[in-house]
Parts: structure tokens; C-alpha cells; sequence
DNA sequence: CGAGAGCTTGAACACGTTCAAGTTTAGTGG
DNA sequence: CCACTAAACTTGAACGTGTTCAAGCTCTCG
């Protein structure tokens, strides 16, 4: 890949924004993208990393959707989040150097990956990435919200649809109609709901026409109405 | 204050453990140490900071316990989270320079506050503060897994006993005997359950001899059981 | 001693779970 | 192209944990 393809593949790339609109210099920026690592086409299915594993790097997904999990004392699964392009896995890996827990791609997925160290090497001198990098942890810290809390069922799964639509709507793609990576069970998982209660709040949202869902096809007819029920979870 | 209270005092920083830990010489140090602001006493219910405030330090709790916490939208309290010695409040606020909660003090607090701008200036300078910060940081980012989950009430409170034996030990406190500087009614709101539920568990739980609660004073008296509830939640 | 907040206790209720059975879907080989 | 299979999803009914509501208790501090 010469010059001109990672620069182009990079500015989707929060830390490379971050640095670019700074106003470094072409030789500063560059040492950001030797850093960088292309990987992928990750099939579905496989493994980006596994609890345990000794940390190294951290990764932006460039595209399709991954998957984090654990599984607790009794060997269930439990789902911790989603990533969608534009967003940064392995962040919870650096305080103790090593993964906790497993990442998965839900569907073909491409990704970003930086050596850790390096980053935080080069961040000493680009003073712009090292705030970028602050802020990046900083803003998961709260990011637990919609599972850390006793609301109901419908709060959740409306929390759940408007915050896929938000995150959606920051890559510039629609943020009504899109294509869920994610089985119903991993949603109902991450939710912390039983899948059949997932199932019967998706039913009562389609009879209401706040949603229309076939599969993985959905769509947010009225995300005014499911950002109204969201509102005690998300507050805004 | 002379230098030399600050050295004493600072010990008992992550921050300053980290640098000292890594070999900095006196001066470099000093640097450290001239960033902090030594704050306090804070009268219980006090304020240390409130949501929506510009961020601009983040705070080592030296002595008492504060509670973080937002209002929902139906202006109900919902607590986020305990603050015991050694431990850091402020690093959620890092990404969009605001204080997303209210930080109080639940008995009379002492704080080391630090400008979090000089201190990433002065971590581009000192690489072991930059990593100490990273993982200050990476470790909150998972924190919440007490709250994340439909868990039982007992293993909830199981849990939650458990990390504050931990925490009070690290500070070099006894692990089965100590003070809670917070109300039932705060834990029942940061555990995300009823005061009459939370009430209920600590009835179960004396009966069965696992602790001895008096009021404020806790004694964990078997704390391998309840280590064992707690299983679910802590994975350890 | 009295007032008020915090905590406890009991009984009815509700939401989500569980279990069991049915339905749809996607993937596979004839 | 269709039949077959396994997994995912849906639907219904009984159940259980935690909530709610209402009342009573107990500390603490004026």
C-alpha cells in the first residue's frame, strides 16, 4: 500500500482527525501512520483478540461491527458492547497489559491496529494525540450507562435503537435505517434482558410503527417516540 | 506548606508513586509535586464539584469517601459511584471538558487536586506519569461490571462489600472491619435496588453470620462466603 | 424530651424470567 | 431447485425476585 492509500484509509481514523486538524507538519503525521497496522478482512466469527491475552495494541474498526465479551463463573456468555466503525477496542487493556476479554467480529471486518506503546511513545511529542488519546478513555469511563441501571425492558432496547442510530449517524450514514450485526440473543444479551423479552419489546414497537424490523433490516420510524422512552437512560 | 509536608503528603498519590517508583530525580519531581493543591478539609455534603461545571482538575481523595452521582430526568439521585483514598474522581470529565456529575463529600474529605492540563504537559516530559495517567484511566473504564448486570441482590450486595474490603485494604485498612461513610439508602441507589430490598439482604446476611452491621460499622465475618456470592460479579 | 430522617418490616403487586412448544430462517446436500 | 436440518427467533402461561406502598421502629441531634 503506498503513501497515498494509507493516508487516505487513516483520516477515518479519530486519532489521525485529531493530529490533522492540529496542523502537523507532513513528517510528524507520517510517523502517526507508520504506526498503523492494516488489518483484515476479519471473517465473521473470529477472534480480534481473547480474554487473557497480553495487551499490545489497540484498534479502530474501519468496518463491519465487533464484539465484546466475557464469560462468567458459570460459562455464559456475557456481552460487554459493540464497536462500529470509527471506534476504539482494547482501551481496557492497558491498566494491567493484558485483554479482558474477547473481542469477535459479528460480521467481515476490516480494522486499524497501533502498537500501544509506540502511540503513547509518539504522543509525548504530539501533544494534540496525547489529548485525543485522554479523551478517547475518558469518554468510555461513563459509556456502561445503558446496562447500569434498573430500567425497564422498553427504556432499554429504546436506549439501545437511538444510540445505534447516533453512532450510525457519526460515520454519515443514515441514522434511521441501517443493518444490525448482531444476533437478537447478543442484544438481548448485552441488554441484560432474556431474548424472548427482547423479542416481545420489538413486537410491541412494530405494532406501535416506532420501528419496522425484518431481521437484521431495521428502521426507526418515529426515533422522536424511542428517544422519549430512551430519555431516562441517555438524558438528552 | 513546606516542601517537605508536600512530599509526605503526595506519597500517598498513585501519581507520585508512579514517578517515584520510576527513578525521576528531585527536580523533575518537584515538578510533580508543585501541581498539586492540597484541598480541604470539605465538610460532609459538600460539593467538590457539580455537573456541567468546566473541568479543569481531577482530585486524589487523601482522607473520607465521596459519592458521585447525577439527577435523571425524572430528577431522581442515582449514584455512580464511592471514592475512597487513593482513589481519583474527576477523570470522567476529561473528554468534553465538563463534569458530567456531582462529586460529594459524604464525611469530612481531603483532596490533592491537580490541573489536568499542566499535568498532561507535564506527562509528555515524564513517561511513567503518562502511563500511570493511561492507566488510571483504562481502569475505570470497566469498573461499572457491579452495576452492569441482572445479578441477585445478595450477590449485588455480596459484591459490593467485597470491593470495599479490598479497596479499605489496599489503603493498608482492615478488611473485615470497617466504617461505612455512606447511608443504606445511598448504597441500596448505587446498587440499583430498593432501600427495603438492601435492608432485607443485610437481615439475611447477619442471620446467616456472614457480617455483623451495626448502623455505620461493618464487620465482615465471613468473608470467603461471601467472596464466594460475589463469585458471579468479581470473577475472583 | 421531641422531631425528623433513616432504617426496618410486612403484604400485594408487577415486570421480566423460565420453561415448553411452535415458527421462521439460513445453510446444505441430493 | 427443493427437501432437510439446525439455529435463531417467537409465542404463551406459570413463576419468582424485587418493587411498591404503608406502617412502625430507632437512632441522632436540637
Amino acid at each position: 500500500m503506498d503513501d497515498g492509500d494509507e493516508m487516505h484509509f487513516c483520516t477515518t481514523c479519530a486519532f489521525s482527525q485529531a493530529c490533522q486538524s492540529q496542523g502537523y507538519d507532513k513528517a510528524t503525521l507520517r510517523k502517526l501512520h507508520i504506526l498503523v497496522e492494516h488489518i483484515g478482512p476479519i471473517k465473521q466469527g473470529e477472534y480480534i483478540f481473547r480474554e487473557g491475552e497480553d495487551f499490545n495494541a489497540i484498534a479502530a474498526v474501519q468496518e463491519g461491527t465487533v464484539k465484546t465479551c466475557i464469560f462468567d463463573a458459570e460459562n455464559t456468555e456475557k456481552v460487554l458492547g459493540f464497536f462500529l466503525p470509527g471506534e476504539v477496542i482494547g482501551l481496557n487493556a492497558i491498566h494491567n497489559s493484558k485483554y479482558p476479554c474477547d473481542a469477535v467480529a459479528l460480521d467481515t471486518v476490516m480494522l486499524c491496529r497501533f502498537s500501544f506503546q509506540k502511540m503513547a511513545l509518539l504522543a509525548s511529542q504530539m501533544p494534540g494525540l496525547q489529548t485525543q488519546l485522554f479523551r478517547l478513555l475518558s469518554r468510555d469511563i461513563g459509556k456502561a450507562a445503558l446496562l447500569t441501571g434498573d430500567y425497564r425492558a422498553e427504556q432499554r432496547t429504546a436506549a439501545f435503537l437511538v444510540t445505534l442510530s447516533r453512532r450510525h449517524a457519526q460515520s454519515g450514514l443514515s441514522a434511521t435505517s441501517f443493518c444490525l450485526a448482531m444476533s437478537r440473543t447478543d442484544i438481548a444479551n448485552y441488554l441484560r434482558l432474556a431474548p424472548e423479552t427482547l423479542s416481545r419489546v420489538f413486537k410491541r414497537f412494530q405494532s406501535e410503527k416506532l420501528i419496522r424490523a425484518s431481521r437484521r433490516e431495521s428502521e426507526l420510524c418515529e426515533l422522536a417516540s424511542l428517544e422519549k422512552l430512551a430519555m431516562p437512560i441517555l438524558r438528552n
